[in-house]
DNA sequence: CTAGATTCGGAACCGGAATTCAGGTTCATA
DNA sequence: TATGAACCTGAATTCCGGTTCCGAATCTAG
């Protein structure tokens, strides 16, 4: 019941360097381009050799699986701490944009929020509950407190983010995507945008975004 | 109409009717597995040799854009057909659900749907472009009625339907997350669920066109 | 029915990327 | 400092799936 991850083992020095050198790599380079990266070019960039690479990671896959995990910490990290925020509020806004924010750097990172989990993923499983549980607290005070919709939950949470996160991409502008789903997702004042819900006067239809 | 792309090249009557065969072979494979199919699997479901595949089609990819290409046709029929439907309520649900359901089927199209668009796919930009035309014209249709905030674009439509789309995974439901995103894009009366604030005519479980 | 062009089959070929491994090198302890 | 375990390197190997190629099989005009 406990110390089970990757950890302390007692590593040499110039070990334990390397291995922060190889994920530091990883990330970076996985963030800027998902997952078609080589383990050579990883190796370089950390300044060492392919070998390298296999004595700190079983193979490419593991490798990745480390990298999204750190993410996945993090997020339930953030999420803890937005749940110390004392508006209900403002804890699910900084909540809902610092998880966004965040994502929107990390290609890989978004590819496995997208992607259904691969499986043996289940240690990541634990980091994703964790994360869950938390956002679950933030969600349900705002609820309570009536910012959202009553029935509002965790997993919708879910839904609204890879939604969004669907949407971050070259041309769709994310950000207008979840004012559209939020300003039906927040409860019904909206004060927000002026969305005259009111006859409707002609409008002109060829309008381009913004 | 007029006869567009591949087609009446005058081929050797088997000729066609292989070709006829590695199209419904692949559509079929990759609808259900997306990408990771091989060429070899598509063959013999096709009772072909690999051979036959290439001699219609230049690579995988071409495959897959011809394969992914008939999808964007149906979609642009179908949005155009939608169009016709008098009601412009129902011409935007039945547009919205008939989009999805389709999509649902099909997990390279959804593929397609979510990533940036491979560049040299312009023949497919075409068809994604009538699509939009059609789209545009439900959409405008009924934001003029009233049925969607007058701010509602068919830039949206995608942005929401995208985010649907990122939802039909084994866990996420996407007709939860649909319902979330239109009780924000449908204008404000929302009865649907037991929602705090007034109410009026709902919206969900509509008929479905006539 | 026959010749010649078309089309088919599928084993062999290839390129690219992950992974291995046989030394050389570096750390840490006595 | 000396010594051996731990670690590193990177060329060689393995894997894997797309693509090619050409003799064999099939069509269709005449």
């Amino acid at each position: 019941m406990s110390g089970m991850a990757t950890a302390d083992t007692a590593l040499r020095a110039d070990a334990r360097r390397n291995r922060d050198a190889v994920i530091d790599a990883a990330g970076a380079l996985f963030a800027e381009r998902g997952d078609d990266v080589q383990m050579g070019e990883i190796a370089q960039r950390a300044g060492l050799g392919v070998g390298t690479l296999y004595r700190h990671f079983a193979d490419k896959q593991s490798l990745r699986a480390a990298i999204i995990g750190r993410r996945f910490e993090a997020m339930a990290e953030l999420a803890r701490s937005c749940a110390q925020v004392e508006d209900a509020g403002d804890a699910f806004e900084s909540l809902l944009l610092g998880y966004l924010s965040e994502v929107e750097k990390d290609v890989a990172f978004r590819v496995a929020l997208l992607s259904p989990t691969p499986a043996h993923w289940d240690d990541i499983e634990k980091q994703k509950e964790s994360f869950s549980a938390a956002v679950s607290e933030v969600v349900d005070r705002a609820v309570t407190e009536g910012h959202l919709r009553a029935d509002f939950t965790a997993a919708d949470f879910i839904l609204v983010t890879r939604g969004t996160i669907a949407n971050m991409t070259e041309e769709g502008d994310w950000r207008r995507h979840l004012t559209l789903q939020l300003e039906g997702a927040l409860t019904k004042d909206a004060p927000t945008k002026g969305a005259p819900t009111r006859g409707a006067p002609g409008q002109s239809p060829r309008d381009s975004g913004r």
